[in-house]
RNA sequence: GGAGGGGUUCCCGAGUGGCCAAAGGGAACAGACUGUAAAUCUGUCGGCGUAAGCCUUCGGAGGUUCAAAUCCUCCCCCCUCCA
């Protein structure tokens, strides 16, 4: 691969690079680099938004550089304060571990195990004296720091800012001194932070780090970031037709952002696509079902993505049910009346709500529209289904 | 240290003695429409009950009252301003 062809790569889907001079400047050095990319140690589950991050780590792995993983355990103490404001507690020692190996095991179903170090930054911090802290913080000015979105935001709202969260941005530059890194990755929300090492290191007498910031993906509503707390995320361990499901509920329009911020095509190929679906000679849902197999696939495996997408399209396209269906054995009586079957299999929070769904149309049985809530069922094997995606094995006997 | 604001159903947020299971918005769920899309429209959205109705809920514990999310007492928690 020639540098035109690894700064394409590199450079695909990052919102920002400072600065790219840098960055060939050192890629024409030769030497690989150390590539560092830091994660809370409180919020190991991992989601596609993470994975936009983790994969642009394998594209420098996959070049031949240098990744480190950076666990923030000492810094987890702190809390990042970007964004919310309350106070985590500290978390202990078994739980960082705990969390760290969590970690591993998803990154490296991206990552390359054997090529990646992981660090913690307790590591070098636990042994960071005050004096070691008082001249960190000498390195930079309080209107310096205030000059970051959030923090100038709460200032002037008058909202408090506790001291001890200057230190994050301090540590977390001062992990890149440590590290001796030469490109750090980020969000785009931690471009404050990733500067801060680039100044540190000058000051520690480094050559200043390169610095990639990657764009924050939507979630499946495309408005809000995809978030664990906003319900609108795809987890990487979450079962493959989960996954696929999930991925094919996003819009069409949200589809072309996931292509580019998470596909292994090519933009050239993702324009083709775009282009044969606007002309309408490829219809959205056969590209969207690409997109989703190909995400479902990296995380399971072919196998596993094959199925989910058959047991999708069995069941939403073909009106079949799906493979893992719960099942329920009653009785005849007052335990085989709709009503009970929804509540008591689960289906159903309460018979209250089974009730409101039933006279909204929702149940089926065998293909038919039920209204009746009441009514036993005769012995017999029936298929239960409510809404679109709620399926139900029931076998009543005497 | 002083002064003040606030904790309401999944979330935000209205509600200051009965008409409150509690406005409005969001999320979620269902129906229509579709490509299981998205958007839109309609509906539902504490539990039990076929229903009338009953039970549980408004930071916590007590109390006043025929009646409390609303009044009183104590406690816990959050926030702001002044110093």
């Amino acid at each position: 691969m020639d540098l035109k062809e690894t700064l394409e790569l590199i450079e695909r889907g990052t919102a920002e690079v400072i600065s790219v001079e840098e960055l060939t400047e050192r890629l024409k050095g030769g030497t690989p680099l150390r590539v560092k990319a830091g994660f809370d140690p409180t919020a190991p589950d991992l989601h596609l938004g993470h994975t936009v991050l983790i994969q642009k780590l394998r594209h420098f792995q996959v070049l031949g550089h240098q990744i480190i993983f950076l666990i923030g355990d000492f810094t987890g103490m702190i809390g990042d304060p970007s964004g919310k404001n309350d106070t985590r507690p500290p978390l202990t020692r078994e739980q960082v571990l705990e969390n760290a190996e969590t970690y591993k095991r998803q990154i490296f179903k991206i990552l390359d195990e054997e090529k990646t170090e992981v660090a913690f930054n307790s590591h070098w911090m636990d042994k960071f004296t005050s004096s070691d802290f008082v001249g960190l913080c000498s390195r930079y000015t309080v209107a310096r720091m205030l000059e970051r979105d959030d923090f100038h935001k709460r200032y002037t709202d008058n909202r408090p800012i506790a001291i001890h969260e200057f230190l994050y941005p301090l540590v977390q530059g001062y992990d890149s001194v440590a590290l001796r890194s030469d490109v750090e990755l980020g969000g785009t929300d931690q471009k404050f932070n990733l500067l801060m090492g680039r100044t540190l290191q000058n000051q520690y007498g480094q050559k200043p780090q390169i610095i990639l910031t990657m764009p924050i993906l939507e979630g499946l509503d495309g408005v809000n970031k995809m978030s664990k707390s906003l319900g609108n995320y795809v987890g990487i361990e979450e079962p493959p037709a989960e996954m696929f499901g999930k991925l094919m509920s996003i819009s069409d329009e949200l589809m072309w952002r996931y292509f580019e911020l998470l596909s292994d095509k090519s933009l050239s190929e993702i324009a083709t696509l775009k282009s044969r679906v606007e002309d309408g000679r490829d219809h959205p849902k056969m590209v969207k079902e690409e997109l989703a197999y190909e995400i479902t696939a990296r995380y399971h495996g072919d196998a596993a993505a094959k199925e989910a997408r058959e047991g999708f399209n069995k069941v939403f396209a073909g009106g079949g049910i799906p493979e893992d269906a719960p099942r329920l054995n009653v009785h005849t009586g007052d335990a085989s009346r709709p009503l009970a079957v929804l509540a008591d299999s689960g289906l159903c929070a309460s018979r209250g709500e089974a009730k409101r769904l039933v006279r909204q149309g929702a149940l089926s049985i065998d293909g038919q529209r039920c209204d009746d809530s009441e009514t036993p069922l005769a012995a017999g094997e029936y298929v239960l289904k409510l809404g679109k995606k709620r399926f139900l094995l029931l076998n009543v006997t005497d």
